[in-house]
DNA sequence: ACAATATATAATTATATATTTATATATACA
DNA sequence: TGTATATATAAATATATAATTATATATTGT
């Protein structure tokens, strides 16, 4: 079980940015890096069902953008590195520059809406 | 039509991400990164389909993280923000410490898998 | 041991998205 | 004008993913 630590591939990267392409996930994150929360909070703050939640904490933690810790019947969940944030800063300034283009790109939303429009 | 250039909500956001959380997309990202190449050179690197090729750099292009500019028959394309570079690099930092993470993080493709298997 | 609370998991369903295949559009050059 | 080359688009298909619903697993206090 060699420790996988060299040149992260691309697969890899493109895995660690699907973490924050989702915006329930993000929603999350966002809550994540203010606090130190339990799920139950995360849930009442982003207004997501339960086991929503539950499984796009799953998917941060295993990809190593979350951390939990149990506490009695709560679990805590936190952001796991500054990084997260540092990488989230950076796409807002970008997105300042930038947002028209992104907020029309409907690839596929607006194609969609099209074919049923046309 | 107001210019949409404040505090990006997380809609804007989720989708800036989407941009990079595709492996083709993020291949294709790379090699704008170093150069300014023709769709031709994009599709003799990554070795996608020409269609396919075409329709991610549509994408980026949308998304404001790629310029074009025509010349005779072909068409050059570049990264059109320095700070997709250092996204790109923070990723790549922050995994160096976390890969293992995220690279177990197969919430979908393992859970298929397994289905097949068990 | 039992009930209540907090969280996780599994199965299903709905939807979004990537990829392929076929075709169209533009440009240059003979 | 016709042909070749470069790129884009559309339609169809396959696949991945998110969200829901129902249920299971801790943990605590009685």
């Amino acid at each position: 079980m060699s420790a996988v630590t060299v040149e992260p591939g691309i697969e890899l990267k493109s895995k660690l940015f699907r973490g924050f392409s989702d915006g329930s996930r993000l929603s999350i994150l966002e809550v994540l890096l203010e606090d130190e929360v339990t799920v139950s909070k995360i849930v009442e703050r982003t207004g997501l069902s339960q086991p929503n939640v539950s499984s796009h904490l799953r998917c941060l933690s295993e990809c190593g953008l979350a951390r939990s810790r149990r506490e009695g019947r709560h679990i805590y969940y936190r952001a796991s590195d500054p990084r997260v944030h540092e990488i989230i800063q950076l796409a807002e300034e970008l997105l300042a520059d930038s947002a028209q283009g992104v907020y029309e790109c409907t690839r596929y939303t607006q194609a969609n809406e099209n074919r049923k429009a046309s």
